[in-house]
Formats: structure tokens, C-alpha cells, sequence
DNA sequence: ATTATTGATGTAATCGATTACATACCTTTT
DNA sequence: AAAAGGTATGTAATCGATTACATCAATAAT
């Protein structure tokens, strides 16, 4: 039961020309209702499937998008692209992966991963690329067909779609003011990563326009890892001015946290409320339930996706003015926070 | 900045012919040192790269394969999409991915993902396809390109890789038991599933094995959920003769569980023990840090693509009689788990 | 010296779908 | 009735890489 059906036999069984068995699928309106249904049922009745390598070749399109993930194991990313791909499924293009991460030895570019994958375009879920990466993109012609979401390149002008982090960090700052806190401490991302840089001054923002105290050691440096949320608490436990509150820059560094003030004798939320930052699965579940900035992963997937395809479709430079997309967060209050012990 | 470089450019500028080209990138022992220096210097300078499309055509090859995926957004297999990408990336696959549970209204057959997405192969990390989608497989000669992963459907011989979960499950009632406990209780997964099926049926034999005493209710339905260890749960707080311990088929139903116990004033552990499986990223750092059997999925998918790879290299047959892969699981002890309370 | 053998490279058919252009037929217009 | 226009369909060139087969040169065998 072989698959060998090519147009040709399906013209030969409708008794017309591989043309109109091509425009049946790609123009039906161009033909007669009756030839129309003649061809469709000789489709039908061979199985006929298109051959997309031939179709590609001829058209010079893949009707493929690839995704490009710095860490697909990272769990975050999964609802990121389940968006995406019910996105592209629906519109008939294929969605390809590829994790950055491991190759980060083998010398592959960004735009090797674009160029190698012959895709139609691209998005990039890795905001860490250099300058350089960029360039590369536009000197291959392809900086038109991507989109980044979630992350982005600081200062370029690569069409993103993204959370309105800043409005997030506000948001928790301020959650954790109306409860009563006025020393709050934030635990950041990565030094180099936009999204640790722009929570980081939402908090700064809400905390200035709150007129809240300002402690340098209050900001602590982490990684959005579950490890630097440890290494944070041990820092916070032997503050002697310790902060009643911690803003952190993700869920898993919250997770961190509490798991290790807790070891360490320090109850969440009644010594201390903590507050994360992605509403992932298991914020609702987590012991104490935690008080988060909900992303719209799945929105955030689809609304780049969306995007991309417009992008596509618009032809070159259609990208180009695009402004960043903002997709709404919001503050889902649980069990992590709570008024301060007086 | 177009890219528009054909082989026949290369061949032009290295001035041999397209043959030696195709050779020089396919078979290049059959090619002069020399030719094959000056071809590859001609490809470095044009920029050249293979126009997939047109292989494919004329190798009808895909050099691509498809994951499919039962639900993209959980975030429980970004692992086992990791360990396939990663070995499709050393050997040249690109990795398509499709998500089954978005279009189980769309009267898409799981045949028609893969034949849509004209693919050479398929991992399918779904368990739950009817004897019929089998059929399907078998009727379009794709039955030998295909490998499951992770779940395998019940009866069928296709090749798959799968943890130990017989063994999995007996390890956590082991381990249970020489903690000191006897009225060991079990939540499962859904109902139609392998899975639970057969770690139901490890846990009751290491029970039977060790003596212990069998209670009906004690063999709590779930479905992996949170939420279903929500409700286990609620249904074990309310039994007058309560299990001091509580095995899950997952970690998150022990999440849900555990959640749900704490708040209903019962202590993990220290009045009730609970082991999960899985050990998804939030295990290790759960309070109480989850006791449960780590899968290794990186490896699970490493293994599936690399047994797919084979089935795809060694032709048709191929497959046929490949007796399951089974990966072994691993106990890892937290704080889940204690001496029940005398 | 002639033939056989091996090795390196070139020639050109081929994979299957798309689509510009050509053709044939049918209306409508004058 | 002839011309013009429109509509439906067919013909065949084309996309770019691979590879069977042909060719040619160089070496080995007789």
C-alpha cells in the first residue's frame, strides 16, 4: 500500500490535466463546479496527498516555521509553544524546533539555525543574541521573517511580541505595599537578560513612586533559576534589616526561595511574603500557594505566531516599523503573601 | 543580499560540474583532494547551501521527523523534546512537532499528521490511539517509521521506549515499606491508560509480595492531574481506617495531594507519607521536597529518536519485532517520605 | 604494445507540482 | 454574421539537486 500517487494519476482518474487537479487544491473557484467535483473525488479515491518537497521547490516557500528555543527542557516554554503551534497548525504551515542551548559549543549561529532549517521564518525565543546575531540576519536577508517572543534583543527593532513586564513588576510592588510592606526586597534575573532588566525597574519605579525604603543588598542578583532562589535566602536570613517582602523576577526562584527561608525557619507568608514572577503549573499547587504575575504563555505563543504569519504574508520589510506587541499580565494573589507581623 | 546560490553557481565557480558539487557535499572520498578543496572553497565563498526542497524531490527523502505530542502545553514533556531534538540535531533530522489534543475535534487522524506533515518518521508520545489509528499506520505503510515514546499503546508491537514502570512502582512501595509502613494507598492515572495500568499493577504485586493489607479504597482513580490529587485527597481525609502512606502515578497528583492534605491539617510526612513519579523540575523543591521515581526523559527521548533513526536507516521491517526499550527508573528519597507516626 | 581495470568527472534524465501562456468554446455586442 | 470578450481547461517549461550512465585518462596486466 505504498504511497505513489502524483497529481498525474490523479488527472489520469478525473480525466483532465495535472493543471486543473493543481487548481482544484490551490484555485478551486477558477474551475467548474462540476470538474471541481470530479476532481475532488478522484482525489478521494486515490489518497492523493501533495508533494510538499516538489510543491516547495516549485513555489519557493516551505510553509514551515521554525522555533528557535535557548532551552527546550525548560519546562516554562512548553505552554510558549503549544500556542504557537495550534496557531501554525491551523494555518497550514509546519512548526520546526530547535534548541540553541545545545549547540552552543558546535559554532552555529542563530541565522545558521534559520538558513539550515529552510524555513519561511522564524521565531526566536532566546533573547540573548549578540549584535552580531542581528547583522547576520539582515545580511542573509532573513530579519524580516523573524519574531521574538517573550524575550528580545535590547535596542533593536525586530518586531516582539511580549508581556508587559513592567506593568507586572509594578503590579506586585504595589500588591505588596496595599498589604502593608514597605521593605521589600527583589531578587532578580540574569545580569544580561531584558526581561531581568525591565522587572528590575518596574520594581524600582513602583518602589520610588511609593516612596519605599531603598536598600542596596535588598536587590539581589540571581538567575531565574530554583538554585539562585536558595542562595537568595541564605542572603536574606542573615540580614540583620530584613526585608518583609521579596518581589522575585520568576516562579522557580520563588520556589527556591521559600523552599530554603523555610529550612531555615522562616514561615511564608507570616515572617516573610514572597511574590514570583510567570504563574508556571505548579504556582497554584506550591505549599504555600503563590501569590505571581500570570504571563499568557499560550497567548504569548499564538499572538507570535500571529505575527510571523502577518510578517510572511505582507511581503519584505513589513516588519520593519512593527512595534513591540504587549500582551496583558496579571496579579494572581494566593497564599505566598500576606500583612506583615508587627 | 538574496539567496539565490544554485549548485550550478557553485559548479560554475569551481568550474567542474554540478555532479561533482553534489558529490563533494554527499560522497566526497569519491572526489581528487584537490576537487574537492576547490569545490569547497567555491561553496564557502557563494554561501552555499542545499535547497532542501529539491533533495527531497529527487531523493524522496524527508530528512525530517515528526513528535507528536498528546499536549504541548504540559510542560512534562519539554524534557523528552529536548533528548529528540537534540539527537535529530547531531544527525541531520529536523524535528517537526504537532499537538494532537488541539485538533481531537477536527477529525484529524494521528495517520494524517503524519502523512500531512510528509515526514520520514514519527515519535508518538501518545499512548492513547485506537487499534484502528494502528491500522491506519499498517494500511499507509507507515507502521515501520514509527516509535513511542514515553506511553505505547496496549497489544501493539510497534518499537517504543518507555521507563521501568513495573519496577518504578515497585521501588516506591519498597521503599514505603521498610519506612516502616503497611496501609499503603495508591492514587492512579486515568483509566484507559498504560501507564497506570501498569503501575497499579507493580504496586499491588510489591504489596501482595511484602504481605501488606489490601483495601479497595485504598486505590484511589486519578488522571496524573492536580487537580484528581485534590481530590484523592478529600477522600482520604474522611476515611475512618486511613493509609499512612500514599503513592502517586505522578508527581503532580502528589502535588495536588500533598496541597490539599496540608490544608486539611494533616502533615506530610509527618502524618502521612506520599511518593510521587516523575521527578519533574519542582519535585526537588517542593516543601516538603518530593519523594518520588525520577524518569529519565532526556534520556527517554535520546533513546526513541536514536531507535527511530534505526528503524528509518535499516528499511522497511525494520522495527518489526524490536522488543520494547525499557530505561531504567530511580528512587530518590526527599522529604515526602518518613516513619509513619506510631 | 595492446587490452583491461580502476578512478575521476561530466551529461542529462528525473523527482512532482505550479503556472504562464496557449487554445477552445461560449456569450455578448455591434 | 463577424468581432470581441470571457471562461474553462490544457501544454509544457520550470524549480534545484541527485545519480545512473557515459566518457576519458591513467595505470596495471598481458
Amino acid at each position: 500500500m505504498a504511497k505513489n500517487v502524483r497529481i498525474r494519476d490523479v488527472a489520469k482518474a478525473a480525466g483532465v490535466s495535472t493543471a486543473t487537479v493543481s487548481r482544484a487544491l490551490s484555485n478551486p473557484e477558477l474551475l467548474t463546479e462540476s470538474t471541481r467535483e470530479t476532481v475532488f473525488s478522484a482525489i478521494h479515491a486515490t489518497g492523493y496527498r501533495v508533494n510538499k518537497a516538489a510543491r516547495n521547490l516549485r513555489t519557493r516557500q516551505a510553509g514551515a516555521v521554525l522555533v528557535l528555543v535557548p532551552n527546550l527542557g525548560n519546562p516554562f516554554f512548553s505552554k510558549i509553544l503549544a500556542g504557537v503551534s495550534e496557531w501554525f497548525d491551523d494555518h497550514g504551515y509546519s512548526v520546526l524546533i530547535a534548541d540553541t542551548k545545545h549547540h552552543a559549543t558546535a559554532g552555529k549561529l542563530p541565522v545558521d539555525y534559520f538558513l539550515d532549517a529552510q524555513v519561511d521564518g522564524m521565531i526566536c525565543l532566546d533573547g540573548t543574541l549578540s549584535a552580531e546575531d542581528l547583522k547576520q540576519f539582515e545580511a542573509n536577508g532573513v530579519a524580516d521573517q523573524i519574531v521574538f517572543a517573550c524575550e528580545w534583543v535590547h535596542d533593536s527593532n525586530l518586531p516582539s511580541v511580549r508581556s508587559d513586564n513592567l506593568q507586572g513588576a509594578r503590579l506586585a510592588v504595589r500588591h505588596l505595599y496595599e498589604l502593608g510592606h514597605r521593605k521589600i526586597a527583589h531578587v532578580t534575573g540574569p545580569q544580561d537578560n531584558v526581561l531581568t532588566h525591565v522587572r528590575r525597574q518596574g520594581m524600582l519605579e513602583e518602589r520610588a513612586r511609593l516612596d519605599l525604603p531603598v536598600r542596596d543588598d535588598w536587590i539581589i542578583r540571581g538567575d531565574f533559576s530554583l538554585e539562585s532562589g536558595r542562595a537568595a535566602a541564605e542572603r536574606i536570613v542573615e540580614m540583620e534589616d530584613r526585608p518583609s517582602a521579596v518581589f522575585c523576577a520568576s516562579d522557580q526562584v520563588a520556589f527556591g526561595l521559600i523552599s530554603t527561608l523555610t529550612a531555615r525557619g522562616l514561615r511564608v507568608p507570616e515572617d516573610i511574603s514572597v511574590v514570583g514572577f510567570d504563574d508556571i503549573e505548579l504556582s497554584e499547587f506550591y505549599v504555600p500557594a503563590l501569590t505571581t504575575i500570570r504571563q499568557d504563555r499560550h497567548g504569548l505563543g499564538a499572538n507570535a505566531a500571529s505575527l510571523l504569519m502577518e510578517c510572511l504574508e505582507a511581503g519584505p520589510g513589513a516588519g520593519n516599523e512593527k512595534a513591540p506587541v504587549l500582551v496583558d499580565v496579571e496579579l494572581v494573589v494566593r497564599q505566598s503573601s500576606a500583612a506583615p507581623r508587627r
